[in-house]
DNA sequence: CTGAAAGCGCTTACAG
DNA sequence: CTGAAAGCGCTTACAG
């Protein structure tokens, strides 16, 4: 059996409230002896003694654990980021949950639901859709919540961005240095802000340089299914723009799917197109060494994600009802080749 | 606030008891008239009233939670079984507290702790080192435990594995027919059973085919910093034997940094060697199309690792201390060109 | 058909 | 220098 607080007071003949200061280090605080403080350290050690979290949680109403949320634990995107939140969380004390939304509201609703109800302090979000009810119960609630990759404009609470307008605006401006004219941007989840915020950034750099902007380049690939409908969108921008000479991914998923799909049908990419991609993999190195990338700051968002998310959460009764919101938005670097 | 039972049980003038069987869906169980049910139900939902399932953890003893432990939660093949396991745990009703022990095994030893003590029903581990005491805690305290994708040889305890030596055996058995005299394996960890399990695949098809063994041709990479040991040793194996015309990864990740220095050399590794590694990402498709790859079966392994968990940790009581120790070794699908 | 009470293993005012 | 007691929010035997 584990040994608890009690197996140990009994055993020392002395009272939990004791045993509990010598084990929390209050020890000295509470003015508990020295001798009584070695006797008692002495103990847990040989009875293998491990606190029960569960009880000391359900007492402090903390449980020094956060819960993390993705469309999806095994994209490289997502796990990198789950990476460091962990190892950042893990720095300030506090232990991860993690669940995968896989881009479904209902399932994130429920995640959210659950992840509260065991306990969390608080909650990173990359959110899918718009699976706001849930999200504002917990608001409403003062929980702590944060989002990251995707935001939603119109409520007020925290999230951690990337300069998607920007990005994209400078990428697309260098293919465009680079002599490109018909310029495809292959995109999906148009009702996500950010990605939305991409589209724009495309669209400013065209007409910047005095380029229309042609619908017919404008590839929307809905994402479930991403790999078929990527075909198809990919197909009839060839069919219907056949001197397209550039292509934008506004992501590293869309981008390596079209890789694949060039790859099959005997086009040389790499010497036909210009290509410009929001975020990288490795691999990219070998398989499009020309292509200009943004890098998302996966090491930052991390460390904002969990840092505004601690600070709100350490803060709470400090600063009774104050909260500060904070819309964080970060570089990308920049790889532009040549 | 968050509304608990009592609240509920206040506004209704009911006591708790009645309350919280009905919530729990024991209302028919135990004679609670329907109109008392219809009641409680209502006034739950519209004070959206979520159960402290810390409180509840606290009384049964259970928090339907497991920990998982990975080497590294933004490796490829790691992420992929993490997001199996959370799956497999979420259909039965469980979450996942998952942690990275960055292959240093006093995270590890740390991690299994924290997670005991935060009340994980069970943890999943793909140990990283000999980091055996707090296993053997474990293990005596006959808490649910699991290993995957390595392996305790000399602890009873549950695993699931791949099949290293043979799935190496067949992989290196086809290059040699493929006509390769000089293969060279590319190996890492030296010290996990599984690791060495497929150096022996690879000696052993060498003998089968009658080739002698070469030291020359082992590259033992050393983990931490990977990369630019990987370097080294496939440096001296073009110094010692230049004639090698034939690679076998143990890994993915050795491959893909392969490919990277392979590419620095300008070597046309697709052209001057046949290669082979278990496990592989899809942009191999695109970069080394001809490998030879024997691929891990990620759902079955997630698959196992989780029932088999949630099977021991649920038959806790019923089958008092006679436990079922699975060991389990899955096939790899292997993909053979030509 | 419903409730009073004990207990899960901690923490922490309060008292001496 | 140390302890008795209440309480965190649930569940569940026991009683009526």
């Amino acid at each position: 059996m584990r040994a608890s607080l009690k197996d140990i007071a009994e055993t020392l003949n002395l009272s939990k409230t004791t045993v509990s200061w010598v084990l929390t280090g209050k020890g000295d605080a509470k003015n508990i002896s020295k001798s009584t403080q070695e006797l008692v350290r002495k103990c847990a050690e040989e009875m293998n003694y491990q606190p029960n979290l569960i009880a000391r949680s359900l007492n402090i109403g903390k449980t020094k654990t956060v819960g993390l949320i993705l469309p999806s634990i095994s994209d490289f995107f997502y796990s990198s980021v789950a990476r460091e939140v962990e190892e950042n969380a893990s720095k300030r004390g506090y232990s991860l949950m993690i669940a995968s939304s896989e881009s479904d509201a209902d399932k994130e609703e429920s995640m959210l639901r659950m992840f509260r109800s065991k306990g969390v302090d608080g909650i990173i979000l990359a959110p899918t859709k718009q699976s706001k009810t849930e999200i504002q119960h917990l608001l409403k609630e003062r929980f702590p919540l944060i989002t990251f990759d995707r935001y939603f404009p119109e409520l007020e609470m925290s999230y951690v961005i990337i300069d998607n307008k920007e990005s994209s605006f400078k990428l697309v401006g260098h293919l465009i240095r680079k002599g490109c004219k018909k310029i495809a941007i292959i995109t999906t989840n148009p009702h996500l802000a950010t990605m939305n915020a991409r589209v724009e950034g495309y669209k400013a750099a065209l007409e910047k340089a005095g380029i229309k902007v042609n619908p017919q380049l404008i590839g929307n690939v809905s994402y479930d299914n991403y790999e078929k409908n990527l075909v198809k969108v990919l197909d009839t921008i060839f069919e219907k723009v056949p001197e397209v000479d550039g292509f934008f991914f506004t992501t590293h998923i869309l981008a390596l799917e079209a890789f694949l799909y060039f790859n099959k049908k005997g086009i040389n990419f790499n010497k036909d197109f210009e290509l410009a991609c929001i975020h990288s993999v490795s691999t990219f190195e070998i398989m499009a060494p020309n292509i200009n990338v943004a890098e998302m700051p996966v090491g930052d968002i991390g460390k904002n994600v969990v840092n505004i998310l601690l600070d709100d959460i350490e803060s709470k009764g400090k600063t009774k009802g104050v909260k500060g919101k904070y819309s964080i938005v970060l570089p990308c670097t920049l790889f532009l080749n040549q």
